[in-house]
DNA sequence: AATGTTACTATTGTCGACAATGTTAACATT
DNA sequence: AATGTTAACATTGTCGACAATAGTAACATT
């Protein structure tokens, strides 16, 4: 006979997280601009379902950071601030920092085959200037040392502090990396994983130092930009 | 004419938030023990409101990681193990540290009295064994430098962290510190604050390895405990 | 005795209706 | 014209009822 955690099953998923995770695409694609309303009457006709689960959507939106719910007045997609955007990266930087120590320590080969695998990902989509590709490889770098870190709650953490980065790059439009320098980093990320198990702290700083950078090549695109 | 911005007037609050109060004090006094459900019918009766704002304030207690939603079975107050323990100190150590690096930025003779104040109250508390004084003293320190780092998405993520821990140890009851080391510790992090503005990787280590050996110390009373 | 089945109960999920509150616009007052 | 007042409307807050699901216990089958 076969042991079944909780974990084994899939949950089941009431109206309201599937109206969440639709709301939540619709708002990191655009389709509701900052300072919008979500309307209750509107999203009830859109759905096709009644006020509860709607209600319980925006509750788990708020959980994310993506609309603010102000009492008796409504739902209103967050309006991203340069600040929201300075105050993510230093944590995120510190937290990313602090799963590539972790995850340092329980690193296997399988692992570091990963991350090389999607490092050469990188590089492929740089040469054909596929920044798209680029892009997708690069977060998915990123998750694998941060679930390798095995701390549940800074994964989560984490998860919905990038959620919020990948959010802002779609509200502020497009905006191009250094390519080559990124790429630079990285393998000396990997490198660090790979070679230097003895020095976490470097490897931490390491990865803490990328963000930040990142802060401030953005900070200086938006400044150009508006 | 005065301006008023909406931070001015004092929210609304429905019953949904005031319920998600209430049960908040009600959870962290350990009225209820890990594990047990939060039944709707049972609380209808309990607050004299009925379901939806119950639910509402379930969710509110998810945020806070007090409770655990599980769909179709129930809310059930989370179990408090080792791990959690185990995963939320370093985070918490991480953005503790960040904290203060960045209040080092914006300190001032005032926060720095302030400091001083809660400090000393610390000391008379450890002269007089009255360790409950010490405590509080002790949360208001590190909130003074938390609040000073004034980056309000570090300073709300650090009060969910901070309040679980709280949480943890009226759930493993009574575990003393050693006080004169802690003191001993904090005057050092003030130090730091007050003489070394150009040191602010010193300050942040400071501050992390504390909280860190908070940890260890902590680990260490468990491992006897059961 | 162990297992499967069924009916029953307890509990959460969803809905539509009504209440309370906030917003707007028209109007009156100065 | 600027301000205050009122009434109509729009929107969120709360409620009680019913639906759907999960848990339990009694029973039947092997």
């Amino acid at each position: 006979m076969t042991e079944h955690t909780y974990k084994d099953m899939n949950k089941p998923v009431g109206l309201g997280i599937q109206v969440a995770e639709a709301l939540t695409r619709a708002i990191l694609e655009g389709a509701y601009k900052g300072g919008d309303q979500l309307l209750e009457l509107e999203l009830q006709d859109h759905f096709g379902v009644s006020r509860s689960p709607l209600r319980e959507a925006f509750r788990e939106l708020e959980k994310k950071g993506l609309v603010e719910i102000i009492p008796r007045r409504g739902t209103f997609v967050k309006r991203i601030t340069k600040r929201d955007i300075e105050e993510n990266f230093p944590i995120r930087a510190a937290l990313e920092g602090l799963a590539a120590q972790l995850a340092l320590a329980n690193m296997t080969e399988e692992a570091l085959a990963l991350m090389a695998e999607e490092l050469s990902k990188m590089e492929r989509a740089a040469k054909t200037g596929d920044t798209q590709a680029y892009y997708t490889h690069h977060l998915s770098f990123h998750e694998l040392f941060i679930e390798l870190s095995e701390n549940r709650l800074l994964i989560d953490s984490l998860r919905t502090l990038r959620m919020q980065n990948i959010w802002h790059r779609y509200s502020y439009q497009y905006y191009q990396e250094d390519v080559g320098k990124s790429l630079r980093v990285h393998h000396e990320i990997f490198e660090s994983f790979s070679k230097f198990k003895n020095q976490p702290e470097k490897c931490r700083q390491l990865v803490e130092d990328h963000i930040n950078i990142a802060l401030d090549r953005f900070l200086a695109y938006l400044k150009l930009s508006d």
